[in-house]
DNA sequence: CCTATCTTGTGAATGTTTTCACAAGGACTC
DNA sequence: GAGTCCTTGTGAAAACATTCACAAGATAGG
């Protein structure tokens, strides 16, 4: 449910604002979705407004976290010290919801022992020791696409068990494990698709 | 249909390794999706295949190339040189796929006239001026979230009609215009999620 | 040329998601 | 405390997407 994460977001907003309460209507307006499908998406999880007034941000915004599961913080390793990876590492809105990055592999000489935003860079080698160690429980992988399934294999049979790909390539993992996709190239072509489609009419 | 998209990719594999014709069924297992849903999505724009044989390759590819509009160059500019920006001109699968950066803005005078990849930073102000000169059809957003309606509103009033946003907003645009979101947060969110339900189990 | 084997293309069935529409609950006013 | 105004929560309907299942082409081998 992607868009409970948007409406964490917007419920956030809302709060910084000394808004004390919300309207399915109003969320709907800000994420660009329709009210009934608010209303739907929370009584999902439980009933959480009041008739008549909407929604008690500070509330919402307490039981989302909840849903979420973002009441903790969650131990990520970064697979890829390259361009998007080091952009990824001081990317400030993963920190800033929980998200704590503790461990940056790679497999270049070159950059292993370097310091990346705080972090040391590890030898690829070191990875399942590590993960292990650490309790990472997400990994965010930031490889060429060639080299993007060995590592995804490697990381759940080091017992990690969701993973972020940004690779371009569909990964394979075993059932039981979360896996999502970033993928810019989609994205864009999905433009394109749309710039012709229009034309074409 | 971000599938195509996929298949698309799938196929300039197959390609590569000379593969002449693709079943249904190989393009499902590779995409991880169905054959029927294959056959489905594919017979949405034509009939491609032959019956007991499956698709020809290099057919398929020119047909979805078509579909896609990835036949030609699409001229894209980037607004925001900051990390994520920097990771995105270098990244080479655009490039490949015929989506050329032929303009970077930014803000900061500390960054405007340097080079980044080939591609001097320009001043935010000569934004709207260079979009419209050079012909600019899509525009690549990561600024800070802040900044990005703004910004996605001056770019639309310049004449470019596609958007692909990096900003963790949700942005408004007219009728018209294609506008896609990369939301890594709510990516990392949806894994977090995704351990916790699992864990209540 | 006939048969066996593949694999497409597509209606029909099933499943999922979104939208509609409205009863019921709460707050505020007079 | 009766009436009005809001806004939720939710069944039912509609729209959309996926899967099933199979007739019909195409090939290959004898």
């Amino acid at each position: 449910m992607r868009r409970l994460s948007l409406y964490l977001r917007l419920l956030q907003e809302a709060d910084a604002q000394r808004e004390e309460t919300i309207s399915s209507e109003a969320l709907a307006d800000r994420s660009g979705t329709t009210s009934a499908q608010v209303r739907k998406d929370l009584s999902l999880f439980g009933s959480f407004g009041k008739r008549g007034l909407g929604y008690g941000v500070p509330e919402l915004l307490r039981e989302l976290r909840e849903i979420l599961g973002l009441n903790r913080r969650w131990k990520v390793a970064l697979i890829g010290a390259g361009k998007i990876g080091s952009a990824l590492i001081s990317y400030r809105n993963f920190q800033l919801r929980g998200f704590a990055i503790e461990a940056v592999f790679d497999v270049d000489p070159r950059k292993i022992g370097r310091n990346l935003a705080g972090q040391e860079i590890l030898d690829d080698h070191e990875m399942e020791r590590t993960m292990a160690e650490k309790g990472i429980e997400i990994a965010i992988v930031a490889v060429p696409a060639e080299a993007a399934q060995a590592v995804v294999d490697r990381i759940v049979a080091s017992g990690v068990s969701a993973v972020l790909n940004f690779a371009p390539v569909r990964l394979r993992v075993p059932e039981g494990v979360a896996l999502r996709h970033v993928d810019m190239v989609v994205e864009l072509e999905g433009l394109a698709f749309a710039l012709t489609s229009e034309e074409r009419r």
